[in-house]
RNA sequence: GGCCCCAUGGUCAAGUGGCCUAAGACACCGCCCUUUCACGGCGGUAACCCGGGUUCGAAUCCCGGUGGGGUCACCA
């Protein structure tokens, strides 16, 4: 296998499948995207799946329709193929073998008899000490006799890289500059485990080498596995590729993302109803910025404008409200038809709407989609908002029962009550507004005292939907059984 | 604790030595629109972590401190 030669730019996403996608993952695949299109490069995923233990398919196919729902693609990689394939670490083996064979050959690399136990003891101690936790290099210069009689001993050995002793190792970093660190800190480490798997710091080098990766660019927690990567590098003697690491997404209380957070996967966030372009222009917001007011940006905006210099440094706390705000914007500027879409399953999930809504249906889902898309920040509120249209009213709040109990209220009741009786049963919502409108002149009434009661006789609060969204989606009878139960209650 | 990164309002951030009596957005507050809430419009409160340098001049450069974060696995 050869690397892919071309002048161009090339990154990678390159997500462990050991869990859903992250937000955190998504917006390093969102940069890597982003990158790749504004400077006419290639973009890859691929899956690093070489912790056995923890990968699994399902993480995978969870990444792979993430990253596909939120609107990126790839050149290359898992699910599309490529020229560097295979894009999954554990159908890659052969290679890293190849080449921890050659270290192994040419000295670099070293096997290690020392046992799981043996090192947590040693770690355990340089921890209390106070010094960087690094292997000591006991097993560093085992003659071929030391490694036979060990393995007649029964323990399968890992590969360890030969870290040289007095060097120092700059990392040329787009976002933060040189960062500069000494070997003498790192001890000799592991690039392929007891069981033939090759580790995370090389099987990377390897795949991003073949793969021709020009930029790495990925969270800033990998910036201290850096140097050993470009140790690997220069052992390998292959090009070191630039990067890139871009600060962590941090939670309120400004420490690493997790799930003690809230929402952390994309697809949390996608099952709330968020919109896809919603969560981009968010994610891409928090670590970059355009440098004009710009604040709502629009997947092709934001590729046309990216760039790595204007990446910041800072860890960026993640603000729900400003995602929620940003959402409910989108929700607003949507097509109506589109937010009934969104909104249908939701009032499914209610039981307010049907398995197979018929067409009647479908066009009450969008009146109700038109009534309360301008109150709802993420789809997922639609239950708690449409609420009104299908449950009737309970008028236990003191304060709606007053309103109730104003003097006019009866004769602004019946007034309606004619009216509707007097049209089909079925309202448009052109002919509930005018109804509406002439209403308080027709009473002699202002009109606060006339649609006030209105309102909490058919919802049962002082607030919510215009009334001219609301008398279409309740129906003439529906309205006039809430006029009346009002009454009651009021009267109670 | 060692190593590494970072440091402008509550949050995201613009700012790359004078244009800063420091932009914009979210949140918050007020006013307007309106039958209510919301939306929308207008306005407001609110920040250069501290201390030393360098410089005619520092949010911007340097050093130190402090604070926060990351990382120290046969996980990635």
């Amino acid at each position: 296998m050869e690397p892919i030669l071309s002048g161009e730019v090339k990154v990678r996403f390159a997500p462990s499948p050991t869990g859903p996608l992250h937000i955190g993952g998504a917006r390093s695949a969102l940069f890597n995207w982003l990158f790749a299109r504004r400077y006419g490069g290639k973009f890859v995923v691929r899956i690093e799946d070489t912790d056995l233990e923890r990968s699994s398919r399902e993480s995978e196919e969870n990444i792979v329709s993430s990253l596909r729902w939120l609107g990126l693609d790839w050149d290359e990689g898992i699910d599309v193929g490529g020229p560097g394939g295979p894009y999954r670490q554990t159908e890659r083996l052969d290679l890293y073998k190849r080449y921890a064979e050659q270290l192994l050959a040419n000295g670099m690399a070293y096997r290690c008899y020392c046992s799981e136990d043996e090192l947590a003891a040693q770690r355990e101690s340089q921890l209390a000490a106070g010094d960087m936790v690094r292997y000591t290099g006991k097993c560093r210069d085992l003659t071929p006799e030391d490694c036979a009689r060990l393995e007649g001993e029964g323990r399968k050995p890992v590969i360890r890289f030969r870290v040289p002793a007095d060097k120092l190792i700059t990392v040329r970093d787009k976002v933060r500059g040189d960062v500069n660190f000494d070997c003498a800190g790192i001890g000799d480490f592991i690039i392929v485990k007891s069981d033939g798997i090759p580790t995370y710091n090389f099987a990377v080098v390897v795949d991003d080498h073949f793969m021709g990766i020009t930029h790495v660019m990925r969270a800033e927690e990998h910036l201290s596995n850096t140097p050993l990567q470009v140790l690997l590098y220069e052992a390998l003697g292959w090009p070191v590729p630039a990067f890139a690491h871009v600060s962590l997404i941090l939670g309120k209380d400004r420490s690493k993302m997790s799930k003690r957070h809230g929402a952390t996967s994309i697809e949390q966030y996608r099952e709330l109803g968020y919109l896809p372009e919603a969560l981009v222009n968010f994610l891409a917001l928090l670590g970059w910025s355009p440098g004009t007011e710009d604040e709502v940006l629009t997947l092709e905006q934001l590729q046309e404008q990216f760039s790595l210099e204007r990446v910041s440094k800072s860890p960026a706390v993640f603000d729900l409200e400003k995602l929620n705000w940003l959402n409910g914007y989108y929700i607003r500027h949507s097509s109506l038809e589109r937010i009934t879409e969104l909104a249908v399953p939701f009032l499914q999930k209610a039981g307010y709407l049907p398995e197979n809504p018929d067409k009647t249906m479908w066009e009450k889902a969008r009146l109700i989609a038109a009534a309360i898309r301008e109150r709802i920040e993420y789809m997922d509120q639609v239950t708690e908002q449409a609420r009104v249209f299908f449950v009737d009213p309970g008028y236990e709040d003191p304060q709606a029962r007053d309103i109730l109990a104003q003097e006019q209220v009866p004769e602004v009741f019946r007034a309606l009550q004619d009216k509707l009786a007097a049209l089909p049963a079925v309202l448009d919502e052109e002919t509930a507004r005018g109804l509406l409108k002439k209403l308080p002149k027709e009473l002699g009434l202002g009109g606060k005292k006339v649609y006030q009661p209105l309102r909490v006789a058919l919802t049962g609060k002082t607030s919510g939907p215009e009334l001219h969204h609301l008398l279409p989606v309740l129906g003439s009878q529906r309205v006039i059984t809430r006029l009346q139960n009002a009454l009651a209650a009021a009267g109670a």
